[in-house]
DNA sequence: AGCACGCCGACT
DNA sequence: GTCGGCGTGCTC
């Protein structure tokens, strides 16, 4: 809020003579100006010149057509007036034409969005591109239609059509296309792929599809775009009848629709435990919201939205639900903004960037599983969709509802300040459905069960054994893909690593032999001998889900085995995995992460943790939250349906809080516990932290611009604290190396302070500096 | 982020 | 001899 008075680049004092501008006044010291934010990652707003028969058309929230260096862009309007010049005249170039007659952006959308660039020290150009769909952001289709000719602007030409990249009918025969481009033609063997859709497979396509044009290989068509496919929506779903509320739920819904009715702002942490009925909450204060003549915007994890849970918000609010979600395409993606926007559709489910629906009207914001990182936008800007949507809606007069069965402990810090107000849901909603058994194993004493391995041991082999008997289901979690994690030399200790970054490759056998590079992708042949000495003595070490799933398949032959990570199933195929596991075809289901989220498969009786101390070991003070979570969270997988379900968790040690508490499902024990230990080291929530992160191709110039920012950090930020610097714990990523420091403060101001002096330092170019307010992954 | 400019390797 | 690789610098 504070950071408006920012560009002083403009000397004072001197007002040069405006070459162009009123030449029939001399000495004008005021120029027809706007401020917008145009798509570049770079701080503030940039200054245009309005020409006089634009003046009563550039108005703020409009986009307008700019040229920026070499090329033209589209800018958004922040503020338009005669003033005097922000930066020298002769340095403003003039808007081009006005595409909007209307704001694009509600207002409460778009101050909201200059909040939050400023709150993370971010480009306003980039936070308002959070808002924007791809279509209406693209300079290109407007440029096509007007010919490059910049003055007049057809209205509603914006994203209409679709760029289609095909195979050429006839191939050039002079080049033999390599790397990307090899990639990007590989692709299209398939059949023509929209340019969106083909980014989506290879990443980076766009200059290749480029070149590739021009060379002959491949041709661009534009089409419209296909008709609604959009998995999420399919089939039209009939209402469903409202259960029965049970006393806490009842008591839940009440408090929210008080403060909705009243149209007061209020903000609630939701406690319950998974399968407590948060979501028959969320759905009730929907409706309610909708009844009440405004909208809603509800946000789950990347990966809770499945197509049975907007198939459940759809029985019961009908169809003025926008899905907004990664996997959908550019133009679905538009028309759920459209819909919005126009405010025939109310209703906005997604993941984090749901949160930036152009809702009118905005009466409720619900954050469901709100402890979960995926809420943290780990690119560009920087924001964490929970605390933004407590911004948004505080700003808007809603209300809003986090929901979590394991609250963060930032949560629980405001409930304890008094500003959110905690509602709980004690019991599983479903009588019959009780908490599952947790038995903790220290594998250091257990002896292995299947061939050797200490993953798979002897408890945890001989309650497979019963499930299969049983003919229930397990399932096994590793946070661990690949086959192997290291591949080591027995001769000289040499560890295989990854020559872009300071990390071991991973052993893949499941494609073909390979070892791959988890941080950058970087892929080569499992060599015969040790690099080093030459040696043929290699030594696979260690388990990923690839190994345990063989391993299972040679002890279990008779069982139906199947492995869910992101080497099986990108984005939503994963469903399919799932929906197999639900409809009985698999028996036991090894997996990642994307094992540990609300599916509910009543058939699951067991659960298998089998290294609860990979997420403890990270360099990282919530290191002991995350596990906890992830331990509770993948707990509530077992015993959803009649029989009482199990849960085996394996570590080295089990007196770790976050292990024993989560075995004794002691959610209040845990918090309490941790909460002392952060106050006692000065940690979120008891003080505010910013990440402040530096790479470089050398090392030097690296540790030499993090150590000069730092001191710029402790000199601007009076009061706050500078840790570090200190190497990154990935030290090389992506042949770049790493360095950073925290800076942290009990005062936002000083905070605040700190990072804007780091943000405006000048820029060493060699080095590229990232801010994070309110770091979430510390690596 | 684009986009241009500018200086070193494998092709006609 | 050139095409083109990506390092470096700039954008009101």
């Amino acid at each position: 809020m504070s950071g408006d008075s920012d560009d002083v680049s403009a000397p004072r004092g001197v007002v040069s003579p405006p070459p162009s501008a009123a030449p029939e006044s001399l000495g004008v010291t005021t120029v027809w100006q706007a401020r917008l934010a145009v798509p570049v990652p770079l701080g503030q707003a940039f200054t245009y010149l309005v020409p006089p028969e634009l003046r009563d058309r550039v108005k703020r929230g409009a986009r307008v057509l700019c040229e920026l260096g070499k090329r033209k862009v589209l800018g958004v309007v922040l503020e338009a007036g005669e003033r005097a010049p922000e930066i020298a005249v002769e340095r403003m170039k003039p808007i081009a034409a006005v595409v909007d007659a209307e704001p694009v952006l509600p207002e409460e959308l778009l101050s909201f969005l200059q909040q939050l660039a400023s709150y993370y020290v971010a480009p306003i150009g980039g936070a308002i591109e959070l808002s924007l769909p791809a279509v209406e952001r693209s300079a290109a289709e407007l440029l096509k239609a007007t010919q490059g000719e910049l003055g007049k602007v057809p209205a509603k030409v914006v994203g209409r059509w679709v760029q289609f990249v095909a195979l050429a009918t006839q191939k050039p025969l002079a080049v033999v296309p390599r790397g990307k481009a090899q990639q990007v033609l590989t692709a299209l063997e398939g059949g023509a792929l929209s340019a969106a859709d083909l980014e989506k497979q290879v990443p980076g396509a766009r200059g290749a599809v480029k070149r590739l044009a021009e060379l002959g290989f491949v041709e661009l068509t534009k089409r419209e775009p296909p008709p609604e496919t959009d998995a999420l929506l399919g089939a039209p779903v009939t209402p469903d009848v409202p259960p029965e509320l049970n006393p806490a739920q009842a008591a839940a819904v009440a408090a929210i629709t008080q403060k909705l009715e009243g149209a007061e702002r209020a903000q609630f942490l939701l406690e319950g435990v998974t399968a407590s009925g948060k979501t028959e909450v969320y759905l009730r204060a929907a409706k309610r919201t909708l009844e009440l003549g405004k909208s809603a915007i509800v946000l789950v994890p990347e990966i809770a939205l499945t197509p049975q849970l907007v198939a459940r918000f759809r029985a019961r609010l009908g169809d003025q639900i926008a899905v907004m979600h990664s996997a959908l395409s550019d133009s679905d993606r538009h028309r759920m903004w459209r819909g919005l926007r126009s405010g025939e559709l109310r209703i906005a489910v997604g993941a984090r960037s749901a949160l930036f629906a152009p809702v009118s009207d905005l009466g409720l914001i619900c954050v469901d599983e709100e402890h979960d990182g995926s809420f943290k936008q780990e690119e560009g800007v920087r924001y964490h969709a929970r605390d933004m949507a407590l911004l948004r809606a505080h700003r808007a007069g809603a209300v809003c509802v986090l929901g979590s069965a394991t609250p963060s402990l930032s949560s629980v810090a405001l409930v304890r300040e008094g500003r959110l107000l905690h509602l709980r849901l004690p019991s599983r909603a479903r009588a019959a459905s009780i908490l599952p058994t947790v038995e903790v194993v220290d594998i250091r004493r257990v002896g292995p069960g299947i061939a050797g391995e200490k993953l798979l041991s002897l408890p945890l082999t001989r309650a497979l054994e019963t499930v299969l008997a049983e003919k229930q289901q397990a399932i096994l979690f590793l946070n661990r893909r690949g086959f192997a994690p290291s591949l080591v030399c027995e001769a000289c200790g040499h560890v295989a690593e990854c020559p872009h970054c300071s990390v071991s490759l991973t052993l893949h056998r499941a494609r073909r032999s390979e070892l791959v590079c988890h941080y950058c992708d970087y892929t080569t042949r499992v060599p015969e001998r040790c690099q080093k000495c030459n040696s043929a003595a290699l030594e696979e070490e260690g388990a990923g889900t690839e190994r345990i799933e063989s391993l299972l398949t040679e002890r279990f032959p008779q069982a139906r085995i199947a492995r869910l990570d992101r080497d099986v199933a990108a984005g939503i195929k994963s469903e399919k995995v799932l929906t197999r596991m639900r409809e009985g075809e698999i028996d036991i289901l090894v997996g990642t992460q994307m094992v540990t989220k609300g599916h509910d498969l009543p058939n699951v009786t067991l659960v298998g943790v089998l290294n609860a101390d990979a997420a403890l070991s990270m360099p990282d003070f919530r290191a002991a939250e995350r596990s906890f979570h992830l331990l509770v969270q993948v707990a509530g997988r077992a015993g959803r349906g009649s029989v009482k379900g199990k849960v085996l968790i394996q570590t080295r040690t089990p007196d770790h809080p976050a292990i024993a508490f989560a075995a004794a499902h002691d959610v209040t024990g845990f918090v309490e516990q941790e909460m002392t230990l952060r106050e006692e080291l000065n940690y979120p929530p008891f003080s505010r932290l910013a990440l402040v992160r530096v790479d470089a191709v050398q090392e030097l110039h690296a540790q030499g611009a993090a150590e000069h920012l730092a001191r710029i950090a402790k000199k601007e930020g009076q009061g706050a604290e500078v840790l570090g610097p200190a190497p990154a714990p990935l030290l090389r990523l992506r042949n770049r190396y790493r360095y950073r420091f925290l800076v942290r403060s009990s005062d936002r101001v000083a905070l605040r302070a700190a990072l804007l002096a780091v943000a405006r330092a000048p820029a060493d170019h060699k080095v590229r500096v990232a801010i994070d307010v309110d770091p979430v992954n510390m690596l």
